[in-house]
DNA sequence: ATATTTTTAGACAATGTGTTGATTTTTATT
DNA sequence: AATAAAAATCAACACATTGTCTAAAAATAT
């Protein structure tokens, strides 16, 4: 089975779309292979000619996903000679996500899965941590982690409530909100 | 059908029981009823004369559960003598969790529900945020929006964190941690 | 002791699962 | 253009779960 044939592209495709469509209105197990067959117009056997069951379907197009996004995060980080604030890596970060807003909607949307979302997060996040704990040498391992599970998780409420707004802040305003949370803290209301 | 009948109270514990084991090892939608009842040692009919469905018992047990919570947290919040510090709600909101530990390993759990986890912390926290808000008049609507989307999902990233370690670190220090996050930002860290 | 209520056991049609084999359609090669 | 290879379709299958129902057994209340 080659995966560069054309019907087989075709059927990838119809299926994932026919996927991301049903994730929007219920989470992964309530879909059956049936269901989502109907819905691409395929045939049940050709399901499971290419996923074992709807499980790995949802694996597979996660990790797809994810190496996506990297894609097109690595050269924002590889910017060697600029000088790499916060807030410019933030920007990035939700201006990608915003390109792929569709992705973002179903997966951080109420049926996707909280591991992917720090998945998500955990990517762009994890060397701005690294200066943070280096910078700030006083900190013990226990209070970064915790900062670390706080902020990573507040970035993807705020994120949840920009989709839920369908994203209708600039990139930069939300970008500059986490930021000035972040540094600020509650202080932030007082700007 | 009576509810105080011996027979139904030790039918409904079982289920529950068995339930919330099965919580911890996958997500609602991937529960039957046959393996529920096969667990709990009931027979299927019974299950189907307290439930509908497992999505019933699932919303039935949510709701027990918030009902439950909001009575031990009620006396907290209507202390009308003492002065009601930041800190010290949120020290009772964390004491109250972890009173509650079985229940929040499973529904803040990597297969609990991100809507259910949103609404135990809004319960404690409403009143705060509405005394922050007239507090900040500066701040706009927005603002007070993103920032509670912010600081409520962070909170519970802190939780799943603080259980993930077992709930190892005392309810004062997580309380501090929190209060001390959303206080001063990333300034936590340097403190 | 008797009437009521709850649970059990078994059966049912209906639906989804995962697999198989035969057939048709599409793609690649000569 | 003809032919071989690959992929999608169709139909059928044994099996499992679902939700409903009835009759019998067990527990509770009066």
């Amino acid at each position: 089975m080659k995966t560069n044939d054309h019907r087989t592209r075709v059927t990838k495709m119809l299926i994932r779309k026919a996927f991301t469509d049903l994730l929007r209105q219920k989470p992964v197990q309530s879909i059956s292979v049936k269901e989502l067959c109907d819905r691409a117009g395929i045939n049940r056997g050709t399901f499971y000619t290419h996923y074992s069951d709807i499980l790995d379907l949802y694996e597979k197009m996660k990790s797809d996903m994810l190496s996506d996004f990297k894609k097109s995060l690595d050269p924002l980080l590889d910017a060697e000679g600029e000088e790499l604030t916060s807030l410019k890596v933030t920007k990035g970060v939700f201006q990608c996500l915003k390109e792929n807003a569709d992705i973002c909607t179903v997966t951080l949307g109420p049926y996707g899965d909280r591991e992917f979302a720090s998945c998500l997060i955990n990517l762009g996040r994890e060397r701005c941590i690294e200066t943070y704990s280096s910078f700030f040498s006083g900190a013990t391992r226990k209070q970064i982690e915790f900062f670390y599970a706080f902020v990573s998780s507040g970035c993807i409420g705020l994120l949840q409530k920009w989709i839920a707004d369908g994203m209708s802040s600039s990139v930069e305003e939300v970008a500059k909100i986490f930021d000035d949370i972040m540094m600020y803290g509650i202080g932030f209301l007082r700007k």
